[in-house]
RNA sequence: GGCGUGGUGGCCGAGUGGUUUAAGGCAGCGGUCUUGAAAACCGCCAAGGGGGAAACUCCUUCGUGAGUUCGAAUCUCACCCACGCCGCCA
């Protein structure tokens, strides 16, 4: 959420920015809000002077009553304000609602660096590792699946529908493995805590990191209890400190957490959700920090090199890319998206999304912290990277590490959770 | 699912209609004392919002929402959550 005394301090300024998105309706929500809020004020105003007068005159009844003497004609004329306040405040606290709803729909600021534009605005900051070369047509990831005997694609069809793929065998395996030397990175050489959180979360969970109320129709949901599958952990572990009052000691928290997403993506199947390109369940570590807002730039570049890391690790090409103002989700202020090169389908493919929400998460699920003892709290800055998500990296491991004959190598990095260095076709 | 108990500031905890402008404690901050520290003692110390250049001032908030009342932490109703016991269960 951003903050509403920016846009009345600035609202030119902050109207332009948020522009930069090229979304017209950001636009007219932003003019509502202005409205919204210029009646509101003038109505707060004129309840709270009424509400001082009406609080002097009960404190007078009560001098009154105490001092037995007689309160009967201030009574009446309070019976009569007393009204007037209950209908004013009935009115405030409608403008309220519907401002605040208004609000929870707006995005976040774009960071003034990010360039401007749609998806084809996005920028290439740096690229690492070798693009492999084949002497033969490599496969995509769908066809090495099938002949290694690790990705059953059509059973999960008949479990769940598209987009719920098996693994099986060494293919399960795999995943575990994937798993937990991810986990391992990060606990031990970069120092978060894990977090093992619940996938099913409330409204409150997820307007706090922006999911709600807008993206409701990207969720799965369960109407019985009003609770859905969380699409990412950064969902249950950034609100892990909802509604607290931090001390700054603590920051910066770091979390990390493995965890199936939910995502129903809905949208017509073609060529980009083949295999695992898209799936509406997958794997995902996830890494979150809780910071200071000045430390939150440095945060950003430290998060991505945690996610890179893995990438290195498993000696998977990738490039980094800043998105376009245009391209940036909805509560990010700025992310970097990490690519892997996958041989077999030929593109480049996102696996981590590096993202600083600047103070905007933190307004929402009132993520606070104490600068100083005695010192007026403020809202932290949150930041999350996938690090990484599993299947897009499966796919990329499979495609680039494949043989002539079918078999693929495994990074050194995976051998000691994996077991073998190989799969072989079964 | 049934019955019961409870939800109060950063934390703990008192408080059954009007000096509660929420007692007291812990933590924190400042001071006295001390070579320094501790202890002891004294003082300060909730959040959110409106108005104001500022000093300041006003409003709201005791799980959430509605109600009764001139006035609600306190009374009524609904809901949510936590804990305990019973039932069911990996």
């Amino acid at each position: 959420m951003i903050d509403v005394r920016l846009l009345r301090q600035d609202p030119g300024g902050t109207r332009a920015a948020l522009m930069r998105r090229g979304d017209a309706a950001v636009g007219e929500a932003v003019d509502a809000v202005l409205e919204l809020d210029r009646r509101w004020r003038a109505l707060v105003s004129e309840t709270e002077g009424l509400k001082a007068e009406r609080n002097a005159a009960t404190e007078e009844v009560a001098r009154r009553k105490r001092a037995k003497e007689p309160a009967d004609e201030l009574l009446a004329s309070l019976k009569v304000s007393a009204d007037r306040v209950k209908g004013l405040d009935t009115e405030t606290k409608a403008l309220e609602a519907e401002l605040h709803e208004t609000l929870l729909r707006i995005p976040n600021i774009p960071h003034p660096d990010t360039p401007t534009g749609p998806a084809e605005a996005n920028r290439v900051l740096r690229a690492c590792g070798e693009v492999p070369a084949f002497a033969f047509t490599p496969k995509p990831h769908w066809e090495l699946g099938q002949t290694l005997g690790i990705l059953d694609l059509q059973r999960g069809v008949k479990l769940s529908g598209s987009g719920f793929p098996v693994f099986t065998g060494a293919g399960a395996r795999l995943v575990r493995a994937l798993a937990n030397f991810m986990l391992d990175l990060h606990t031990v050489t970069h120092g978060y805590v894990e977090v093992s959180p619940p996938y099913l979360v409330t409204r409150a969970t997820l307007t706090g990191t922006g999911q709600l109320p807008k993206f409701e129709d990207d969720l799965y949901g369960l109407p019985t209890d009003d609770l859905f599958l969380i699409p990412t952990a950064e969902v249950p572990v950034t609100n892990l400190h909802r509604d607290e009052l931090l001390e700054a000691g603590v920051l910066p928290l770091a979390y990390v957490a493995y965890t199936p997403c939910f995502r129903r993506e809905a949208g017509a199947a073609g060529k980009d959700t083949r295999g695992l390109l898209r799936v509406h369940q997958f794997d995902k570590v996830e890494v979150v920090r809780l910071c200071r807002p000045d430390e939150s730039a440095g945060e950003h570049e430290l998060i991505t090199a945690h996610a890179e890391e893995v990438l290195k690790r498993l000696e998977l090409p990738y490039r980094v890319l800043e998105l376009a103002s245009g391209d940036t989700g909805f509560s990010a202020a700025r992310t970097y998206d990490l690519e892997v090169w996958s041989a077999g389908v030929g593109a480049w493919l996102e696996c981590s999304s590096a993202s600083t929400f600047t103070d905007f998460q933190a307004r929402r699920a009132s993520l606070r912290f104490r600068p100083a003892p005695g010192a007026k709290p403020e809202f932290v800055h949150t930041l999350n990277a996938s690090g990484v998500a599993l299947p897009r990296t499966i796919a990329a491991l499979l495609e680039n590490n494949q043989a002539a004959d079918g078999s693929v190598r495994l990074p050194k990095a995976l051998v000691p959770y994996f077991g073998a260095d190989r799969l072989l076709p079964q």
